[in-house]
DNA sequence: CGCCAACACCTTGCAAGACTATGCCTAGCC
DNA sequence: GGCTAGGCATAGTCTTGCAAGGTGTTGGCG
C-alpha cells in the first residue's frame, strides 16, 4: 500500500529469480543485472531483497549452487533452476498470471458497475 | 512464494477495496461480496484481511466512514472514498498495471532468452 | 604506486500486508 | 429454542522486500 516507484510487488521477486535461471545458469550478481536488462531497468533488484531471496529458495529445494570463477575472474555463487524448481515455477508463473488478470479486470470496470 | 490458491497477490487489497468505493458506497461485508461477484468468485476476501485494510485505508484519510442500518435491518459501518482516495487510486492502479506489465513481459520470455 | 569504479557476496533489523483463529452480536426462519 | 446468514473486530503469526551496513577483489588510469 505503500511502495515506492522502484519497488517490486510483493511475492514477484522469487518467481522472477527463477525465471531468470530457466534458459541458464547465473550468479546473483547477474540475475539482477539478467531482470533489469529484459524489464529495461523497469524493475531494479536490490541486494538486500536478491540474496536472502536467493537462500530461501534453495532451502526450498528450487535453485542449487555452487562456487565457481567468473568471467570477469572473481568468485561466484552460480545457481542453477532444479528440476522442481522448474515445475515450480510453471505454476506459479500460471497462477500469478490469473490472479494479474482478474485484478486488471476489476481495476478497469466502469467505475458505473453496479 | 508461498502463496495458496485462494491467497490475494500481495498489495493489492487496499487497492481493490478502492476500486469497489468508487462507484458507491459500501459496507464491509459489502465490499468483501463485490470483489467475489466481480471476479467470479477467482479472489476470496478474507475478513480478518479486510477490516484491518479498511482501518488501515481510513488511517491515510482514503476512505471515511459512518455507521447506518443495513436493508437487513443490521447496524452496518459504510464506507465512502474520500476525494485523496479517489486520486490515489488513480494513481495506484496506473503504478500497478505498469508493474505487472513488466512482470508478465518477462514471465513469457523465451526461455531461450540470453 | 595509489585510487577508484565496478563486480560480487552477505547480514541485521524493520515494516507492511494478508492469513488463521477466535470472539461477539443480531435478524429471521423452522 | 436453535440454526444460518449477515456483520464487525482483534491478536498473533508468517512471509517478503527493503534500507543500511559491511567485506573483499579486479583492473584500469593517472
Amino acid at each position: 500500500m505503500a511502495r515506492d516507484k522502484g519497488d517490486l510487488l510483493q511475492g514477484t521477486l522469487g518467481m522472477l529469480i527463477l525465471k531468470s535461471l530457466a534458459a541458464q545458469e547465473l550468479h546473483g550478481y547477474g540475475i539482477a543485472r539478467w531482470i533489469e536488462d529484459v524489464t529495461k531497468k523497469s524493475l531494479t533488484i536490490e541486494e538486500g531483497s536478491l540474496y536472502p531471496a536467493l537462500r530461501r529458495l534453495e532451502d526450498r529445494g528450487w535453485v542449487s549452487s555452487s562456487w565457481a570463477v567468473s568471467e570477469t575472474n572473481r568468485r561466484v555463487r552460480v545457481y542453477t533452476l532444479t528440476r522442481q524448481g522448474r515445475a515450480h515455477l510453471r505454476k506459479e508463473a500460471t497462477s500469478w498470471m490469473e490472479h494479474a488478470r482478474a485484478i486488471s479486470i476489476v481495476l478497469r470496470a466502469e467505475p458505473s458497475y453496479v
